[in-house]
DNA sequence: CGAATAGTGTCTATTAGACATTATGCC
DNA sequence: GGCATAATGTCTAATAGACACTATTCG
């Protein structure tokens, strides 16, 4: 290593985890304990071992800093990018490895480790918060790539608990592009998709709602759509 | 930082740089002059300075390694991701930030610095060659970042010299993809893509070749397609 | 002229989007 | 019945792919 490389570089995670909660696109932060940045809220993540490849690393740090245990529940989990301004972080200089994970409704967070608290974010509100380093982004740059992969990957059904409706898959696509999709179309598409959804012998439970009683789907083997399900034209172009 | 993260990281780059060269894909190696891996072949790259982005390593290094100076020339880089296996180099512990680099035929690189050695390999060949440290993988991630980002984006052109004939880009498509595709429906397409390329007042000179002279473009503005151009149904699915 | 490449037109099967119709539960 | 949701069918405009035809150069 040349004097150029030292003193060393630090390398971290951080997650930009996301749900739908309540209807709305959340993501889950943390509450900074300590300088800089105290109080202002963070992406969880962390340092990187020695012994640990960055995946492992933002996994358990995802399980120090939320309590959230991702080998309990299936989901989506992928390398964003990495991130590298040699001004992000005052103290050193760190180069963190930025990741897009996605989860379903039912995961509850637990506040733990460094972080003072940790707690799901419509991301409609965040504009009004105050939040540390470059991770707003990084946040940016993390809903952008869930959007764009919504198109040609199965993805979306890794927001939905299982078993689910195509309804309900299709409220994912309603919340994170922000249209409204046509029901029939969308049924049509989605099962067009080889591998996208698999349907169970069941349907939605009569007694606890209204209308008429829904298939009900588990998630498919297939990570890329064929064909896609292409976003409708917003007028540009 | 724990003692987790002590001794300290090493960072590094990597850049896939790949052009078509002789109606080949190619990819500019470096052939190694110094164990470990001495004489395989690996990616273009090196250590990141405290004072620069990877982004900024990565062009220095390429200049350094290969005399490739893309200030000259426009060209596509982009991110692939950062590979972290704390067994990927065995003198110390890296973390490499791989980037996709698209070049025009046109570039030639010079030896220079560390290595003995720089060339441009078709990637057919590269089965036959032994290439240095977890460099195979990245190098097949990049070319499958490449064929996929044909599909919805203008990298294609990045390949081409200025001016170029529709059936230059074309040529490239197939080239990339592997697959032949129909040139009246080519053209349409990538004349539909609004910004895609930018006709020119010139044609093809007469003397120099065979056939009707054809018009001349430049690469437009546009990074995204709209409308995609989807690569033929190759049976799955 | 023929060979080679560029450029344009046309036909058809498929698909996307809009929307109507029927089905099945609840009160 | 009346309402809400699910599931399916239908019509039309747009598109993709196959392929034919015309244009322009060289030898």
């Amino acid at each position: 290593m040349t004097a150029h490389t030292w003193p060393p570089f630090a390398v971290t995670v951080d997650a930009v985890v996301a749900t739908i909660r309540n209807g709305q696109l959340s993501l889950l932060l943390v509450e900074r304990g300590e300088t800089p940045h105290r109080d202002a809220w963070a992406l969880p993540g962390g340092f990187v071992h020695h012994d640990e490849t960055t995946e492992d690393a933002v996994l358990r740090e995802l399980l120090e800093e939320t309590g959230v245990d991702l080998a309990d529940r299936i989901s989506h989990l992928e390398q964003l990018r990495t991130y590298s301004d040699p001004a992000r972080d005052p103290r050193m200089r760190t180069v963190t490895v930025a990741y897009v994970i996605v989860v379903a409704d039912s995961t509850t967070p637990t506040a733990g480790g460094d972080a003072t608290g940790a707690r799901w974010w419509p991301v409609d509100d965040l504009d009004n918060l105050e939040i540390a380093f470059d991770h707003n982004t990084i946040i940016g740059d993390g809903l952008e790539r869930i959007r764009a992969k919504f198109e040609y990957t199965s993805v979306a059904a890794a927001f939905c608990d299982e078993p689910f409706t195509l309804s309900d898959l299709r409220r994912v696509y309603e919340t994170v592009w922000g249209v409204p999709l046509d029901r029939a179309n969308f049924a049509r598409k989605v099962l067009a998709s080889d591998g996208f959804v698999v349907p169970t012998s069941k349907r939605t439970t009569k007694g606890t709602r209204i209308g008429r009683p829904a298939q009900l789907y588990t998630r498919g083997t297939a990570t890329l759509l064929h064909p896609a399900l292409l976003r409708p034209d917003t007028d540009e172009n």
